[in-house]
DNA sequence: CCTTGAACCTGGGCGC
DNA sequence: TGCGCCCAGGTTCAAG
């Protein structure tokens, strides 16, 4: 579930668990994930508070008090849910505490400051995802980091930047919006949905949104738009669920009910005064939903 | 530089 | 009910 909305639902469901708790045990239940987990993990997060979780681009950042960041990555299919250790409502059955489920990888056993506990499991059924570790003041010199392009929501996120990494690129705008270097965050889904919403083909190449000069077009100003609407609407309905995957307090996120061009195809385009049809075609190995009729 | 294809994994959906 | 195939939110590497 995991592009850069999903990533910030996930990271803003489990601050408030995480901030300020002190790691028990950090329990893995495997070697590796996608990468092998860094020699001595368990050790080096064991009695550490936790200072913040943080997030750039689809990675979340766990800071520990000793300087340790934790740095994670959800892959294609990882997610978090917290246990906490609640006692059941009268007339409730309590709930068995720890009680793990198939592909439960990773488990955060923790202490609040209320003395409260609480236990933070990764799931991730293929292991694409990934727990590294990285010393906070070397962050952005990680080789993870360093050139990392910019973040869709932020600030430095502008047409004249955009324009500026888009100058003389031959890649059509699908391949250069998935391009972390480029833009970092962004992923099949909403590249579809801003490049539908701009109503710019994923065929049509980067550079032709730059003038000679190197001043964005109008059209990119557009796809700039696009790109922070549809982000900032998604974060701010909890992302999308699919596969009716849930968020770490359980609940689903609603942005896939307003899916425009992705997985619809056949679908009649929703564009005011278009009567084309949304239509999937392969790009560097991925779908692509866009509606030919109107993105040009 | 650019593009494609394959690889890493598991599971869901669909056609037969 | 089962099997085989295709597909999936990401990233990385090799090869042309």
């Amino acid at each position: 579930m995991p592009e850069l909305p999903e990533v910030e639902t996930v990271r803003r469901g489990l601050a408030p668990v995480m901030e300020g708790a002190v790691v028990q045990r950090l329990e893995l239940r495997r070697a590796d994930l996608r990468f092998p987990f860094p020699d001595g993990l368990a050790q080096t997060a064991k009695g550490r508070r936790i200072v913040s979780l943080g997030r750039r681009a689809k990675y979340l950042l766990l800071d520990l008090d000793d300087g340790t960041v934790i740095i994670m990555h959800l892959g294609m299919s990882g997610s978090f849910r917290i246990i906490g250790d609640e006692v059941a409502a009268p007339g409730e059955f309590h709930h068995t505490r720890s009680r793990l489920a198939a592909h439960d990888h990773v488990v955060f056993h923790l202490l609040g400051g209320d003395g409260s506990a609480a236990q933070v499991v990764y799931n991730d059924p293929r292991r694409f995802g990934f727990m590294l570790t990285s010393r906070r003041d070397a962050l952005e010199d990680h080789k993870l980091f360093a050139g990392m392009g910019v973040e869709p929501a932020g600030n430095a996120f502008n047409a004249e930047e955009l324009a500026l990494r888009f100058s003389g690129k031959q890649a059509p705008l699908k391949a250069a919006l998935l391009d972390q270097r480029i833009i970092a965050g962004l992923g099949n889904i909403y590249v579809c949905e801003a490049l539908w919403r701009s109503q710019l083909s994923p065929r049509r190449k980067a550079g032709t949104l730059v003038r000679k000069k190197g001043a964005p077009t109008q059209r990119l100003v557009r796809l700039v738009d696009s790109i922070r609407d549809v982000i900032s609407e998604a974060i701010e309905v909890g992302g999308s669920s699919l596969r009716d995957h849930a968020q770490a307090d359980g609940s689903l996120g609603y942005f896939q009910h307003r899916f425009a061009a992705y997985d619809r195809v056949g679908q009649p385009c929703a564009h005011v005064g278009c009567d084309g049809t949304i239509a999937r075609i392969v790009q560097s190995g991925r779908s692509t939903f866009y509606c030919p009729a109107c993105q040009r």
